[in-house]
DNA sequence: TACCAGGTGGAGT
DNA sequence: ACTCCACATGGT
């Protein structure tokens, strides 16, 4: 084997949780970077990093990375995955108690997570999101990432990043549609040419409080408040963001009674009832949803 | 075949 | 503010 082509070995994360949580949490529609592997085990790209990550024991959690990439991940992989927030205690202090159906979700996938993905590669998924499931949205990334992302190490089985938004500024709308985006491209290629002419422009928008960082996100092409809450809730940790596509419009109207209701208000609804947390409730809504429906991706 | 998918933006009331 | 609708592509 090359010597680039080799993984660390397995090294020990301070974090435990069931496989099927962690499957909800790297393949449940925050991120789509994360193939699940015949061991078992996952294999997950962001900026310039790829991991693999599995549980031994049944729940602990545990990583390696190719030896070129070591300390990068190293550095990076605690923050991705959020290990300085205890998700128990989240869940605990969200309106469980006085919330049946919360209490059954949070109960269903115990210490779930919340990623912190990177905003921009967080911005290209939810941008290519709309009226699209999961294992579809994966395939365009998957094709962005190939046909103008960068290879993550000399060993073309380590996979490719994401491009940047510099990047992809430089890739016509035609070449995007070559990735299967379809009329999403559109709203990408704007977006890339928008950020271009503004500099620091996402990573001043990150640091703003959650209501200015909203603001902003929504100048952009193609985001809308629900895509502009994904990005704040999965790429910027704000916990607060809201975010109301499908399956929360549909658990809002069976599960609470919100029949009939439009995006806004059932975003309003949420943001009250469930609190500064809401966007974590959120996520176990969606979760239990999609796993009711009988767990079609 | 028709309908739907982690929506958005634009036009017309 | 509200309602319709086009927008690509793939799966059931």
């Amino acid at each position: 084997m090359p010597p680039e082509a080799r993984w660390t070995a397995w090294e020990e994360l301070p974090l435990r949780l069931e496989a099927a949580v962690l499957a909800e949490t790297l393949d449940g529609g925050q991120a789509f970077r994360w193939e699940r592997r015949e061991d078992g085990s996952w294999r997950g790209i962001w900026s310039e990093c790829t991991v693999r990550l599995a549980l031994a024991d049944g729940d602990r959690a545990r990583w390696s990375a190719p030896v070129a990439l070591a300390a990068a991940v190293a550095a990076g992989l605690p923050r991705h995955l959020a290990l300085e927030l205890d998700f128990a205690a989240l869940a605990d202090a969200l309106p469980w108690r006085t919330d049946a159906h919360l209490a059954r979700c949070i109960a269903a996938f115990p210490g779930l997570r919340i990623l912190r993905q990177p905003l921009g590669e967080t911005l290209l998924g939810f941008l290519c999101s709309a009226t699209k499931r999961i294992p579809q949205i994966k395939q365009m990334l998957a094709a962005v990432a190939l046909r103008h992302g960068r290879p993550l190490t000399g060993d073309e089985d380590h996979g490719h990043r994401l491009p940047t938004w510099p990047e992809i500024a430089e890739v016509s709308e035609a070449e995007l549609r070559r990735c299967q985006l379809g009329f999403r491209a559109r709203h990408v290629h704007a977006t890339a040419r928008w950020l271009a002419e503004r500099p620091g422009w996402l990573e001043v928008t990150e640091q703003l409080p959650y209501p200015k960082a909203k603001a902003r996100l929504l100048e952009l092409p193609g985001v809308g408040e629900k895509v502009a809450d994904c990005v704040l809730l999965f790429g910027a940790g704000r916990l607060e963001a809201f975010p109301v596509d499908t399956w929360i419009l549909r658990a809002m109207a069976d599960r609470y009674g919100l029949t009939g209701w439009k995006p806004a208000h059932v975003a309003q609804f949420g943001r009250v009832h469930f609190g500064p947390l809401a966007g974590l409730a959120q996520q176990y809504l969606f979760a239990y949803e999609r796993q009711a429906a009988g767990a079609r991706t």
